[in-house]
DNA sequence: TAAGAAACGAGCATAAATGAGCATCAAGGG
DNA sequence: CCCTTGATGCTCATTTATGCTCGTTTCTTA
């Protein structure tokens, strides 16, 4: 394991339990305390955890762990959600996303699909999520507009005022949303409110809603409200969600496509 | 294999596995290690990767790597002048940075700086770069302020109007501006005016201007210009400039700081 | 409060990685 | 045919990462 490797896995442990004791961060990786002693210096020096006497503690306690897990767990269903929800999307829309894991593999999907030709980008994506505009900036025939605003480090969704500011000026043929958590009552949800609001705008500006969400989130809700079930045209989930489960949302109105 | 496969092949290789070894590279493209270090060095001089003692990382953010460790390199050109451009930022105050190398230098710095205390963000950081926000969104005790627009992928920065739109509502304390060239008489310089218009407003809204260039940028201009040299309130360049190349500044009312 | 234990930092030795310099090789042009 | 140019591989001095030892600091608890 190389040095750089055990300080990204000493800042995983560490967001996961939130605190790491110099001797089983030691055995973990199989190095010397010494070792440890200084990663966990430099590692403070740049602000990412806090040194106490025998460990270190997390500096923000930022990290979505159950988000991680679930990563990992549904990767091959987000695949598969990704890619249908792509089948949406005609050659030259212009698609809204916004952050999460579903959505980073949707803008994958997206962003490696064939070129139509025409000179024309094939795609214009706008999105508040700073790692799809990362990762998508150097592919030539997707045009990104990013939204402005200050990052969340958990999501690394862009929020507040700004963010807001930019949907006075764009029109949308499809709002992509991941989202925590969805019913029939409450609609779409997610933790946070101000990601609710930018959502929501996203959501208004769209001519089709479209909400993507493994079948776990499916039943659940969030604290802060993105939009009604009303609003949303498509549901994109996976074959762990029941037919009961589905058929609410059918009745209100939404299609739902069980990739 | 051509060199050009090569380069591409190792960035594959990198987008797909996060990371990659000197040695392992070397053993896939068949050819020494010291290729492949050349290889790296030339891909890290171009953004597209990290460099990391053993191997290199991708430098693309992703929820795969939630928490990333930035490499630190040591005693540069760039790094004496991003610690010494640093050195002019007061705790608490608001910052802007445009894109570039040397800006992103300075943002580490300035991210890597103990915490004063007292609740408030140590800083507040406004920026049109999308690496220079990728890689702060995780240190909690920086505020980013990302500007909207589309990224140019030749250097991860924000245009258009979208960009330009946030500046009728922030100000800030100092801007720090990363040029591609400067000179007495034409001012700061860059490749594009899309993002000098940017750039142009970045000055404009700030009490102080600091330009940031190493010695080979000084005395040369680029096709777009930025702002006048009246404007620019200190330069900040290496040792390779010569005293006689640093009058004409001094002379213009520029303070010039050779690190 | 004081003794013992645990953790720490500094210094040093070792092994790996690196960068610089140099020789070789292939491609292309006069 | 020879020369130039650029890429590559090799060697070696230097830098960097690591583990160990030892004296010092800090915490625990009697």
């Amino acid at each position: 394991m190389t040095r750089h490797e055990r300080l990204n896995a000493l800042l995983e442990l560490l967001a996961d339990a939130g605190q790491l004791s110099v001797e089983e961060a030691a055995a973990r990786m199989a190095v010397s305390a010494a070792t440890i002693r200084r990663d966990f210096d430099e590692l403070a020096q740049q602000q990412m955890l806090t040194r106490t006497r025998g460990g270190a503690v997390a500096n923000s306690v930022s990290y979505d762990l159950p988000l991680r897990y679930k990563t990992a767990r549904h990767a091959s269903e987000k695949q598969r959600i990704a890619a249908a929800t792509a089948g949406l999307v005609p050659p030259g829309a212009i698609i809204g996303l916004n952050g999460g894991t579903t959505t980073t593999e949707v803008a994958r999907v997206l962003a490696t699909r064939p070129d139509p030709g025409g000179g024309r980008p094939a795609l214009t994506i706008v999105t508040n999520a700073l790692n799809i505009a990362s990762e998508l900036a150097v592919r030539p025939h997707v045009k990104i507009v990013l939204t402005g605003g200050v990052p969340r480090p958990q999501s690394y969704e862009l929020t507040g005022p700004l963010a807001a500011g930019i949907f006075d000026h764009v029109t949308l043929d499809i709002a992509v949303l991941g989202v925590t958590g969805i019913t029939p009552e409450h609609g779409a949800t997610c933790p946070n409110e101000d990601e609710a609001a930018v959502n929501r705008l996203l959501a208004d500006r769209a001519d089709h809603v479209v909400v993507v969400a493994d079948g776990s989130k499916v039943g659940r809700r969030d604290f802060a409200r993105i939009c009604d079930t009303t609003t949303i045209n498509t549901l994109v989930t996976d074959e762990t969600l029941s037919e009961e489960a589905a058929a609410p949302f059918t009745e209100a109105g939404v299609e739902v496509i069980r990739a």
